[in-house]
DNA sequence: TGTACATCAGTGAACGCGCGTTCACTGATGTAC
DNA sequence: TGTACATCAGTGAACGCGCGTTCACTGATGTAC
């Protein structure tokens, strides 16, 4: 960290100007879309003109290709943070929503519609696999209740996402659920698609997450 | 019927158009996204020039609520369909997953990130609520098993969604919690989340199915 | 059946706009002696 | 401490492109008498 953090004004500078444009795209998908995206718009911003920017990114694609990078690994450390301090599953759930409450676009982003004709790289696959890694984990072993479901029976032999983890179908099967559970409250929820209806999210969500680690009482 | 179905060819000419105008969006948002829908693009494939297709849609915008209106139209007249020949609940769902795997697009345009910017008039709202009475109805009274949740108890006093409607609580929670599920999955499977896993996605949307009607046995 | 007129689909030119990206350049900052 | 040189951030002009949209128009199709 001594090596690495050392850094000359330039490199420092640079880091920042970095950051700000990020920023800049933050705030320009937040407004108009990930597709809306736009460099000269970005540098005009920045009171730049376009194409200073390619001094800091290779072009529109690198500069995308950094934000959901950036989305992933801000997920992954926060996932990560909860572990260390001990945090259990439910504990991870709340950080889950809490980040995608925070920056609704950011996790639109990795989570929504897909951005057309964009194929992620392989490190930010491998973020993503260390995300539901740490909720595996977590999860550590179910109790055992009752017979093998048939989507547990068909998870024993189709693993390959988790090849090498010892985890049990059972542990997959609820993970996995658990997942697409709370992705669907959550991605419905900042969708708009509660909007007008009334009820508050944060109950469907809290109700899913029961369900299926058990209520507050029981832990 | 008979009166409105009468067309002159002028009519019939002029509906054909607009039909092709729409297939030749849908092939577009397919392939680059819904954000990239570009009038002048269409006019090309259909070897028109751009500004012919005044003459069928006032512009950019009106073209896209009408595939969204057709997208949610498309959907309501499924579901009535399933409603119409006796299908319970079980029937509705994969009939919604038949209708997303059909053209996944077209479920993420009204379900996924949302366009934005965008507005839904009130008639699309309208025919989104449309859907979710009839999964509503057709879930018709829950079993009563156990107390309240906290979810249903809230419910009781939030359901400015379907006012009027004379589902109980339990029945509203239960069909809210059927859609995010179903949702949950059905996205993150059109998104692409699932590719690599190595699992079939179809067992995980029947798992949750059957967890929250019953299995097909007990039906 | 034929003629006069109205309707309307589609064209081509034009508008202003913003995009990503390249290139040769200026001028400030940092480095070596 | 001062000078000579190298590095590098940022500019402005230019490229070709496609976009949505308007406008005046041509020519074919339909309608009324």
């Amino acid at each position: 960290m001594a090596e690495t953090g050392m850094q000359t004004p330039r490199e420092r500078y640079r880091a920042q100007v970095r950051t700000e444009i990020k920023e800049r795209a933050w705030e320009q998908i937040a407004t108009a879309g990930a597709s809306a995206l736009s460099l000269n718009a970005i540098a005009k911003l920045m009171g730049m003109s376009g194409p200073a920017l390619y001094r800091y990114f290779a072009g529109r694609d690198e500069l995308i290709t950094e934000l959901i990078r950036d989305a992933y690994r801000s997920l992954a450390d926060t996932f990560h943070a909860v572990e260390a301090s001990g945090g259990d599953v439910t504990a991870l759930a709340h950080a889950l929503r809490r980040w995608a409450l925070d920056d609704p676009h950011r996790y639109l982003l990795i989570y929504g519609t897909p951005v057309p004709g964009y194929h992620a790289p392989d490190d930010i696959t491998a973020i993503s696999r260390e995300i539901m890694t740490t909720l595996l984990d977590a999860y550590g072993a179910p109790p055992e209740d009752g017979p093998q479901t048939p989507f547990e029976a068909h998870l024993a032999d189709h693993r390959q996402w988790v090849a090498g983890h010892p985890a049990v179908p059972a542990a997959l099967g609820r993970a996995l659920t658990l997942w697409t559970r709370l992705h669907g409250v959550l991605s419905l929820e900042l969708a708009g698609h509660f909007t007008g209806m009334g009820f508050d999210p944060a109950l469907l969500f809290t109700a899913e997450l029961t369900g299926l680690v058990g209520p507050p009482a029981a832990r």
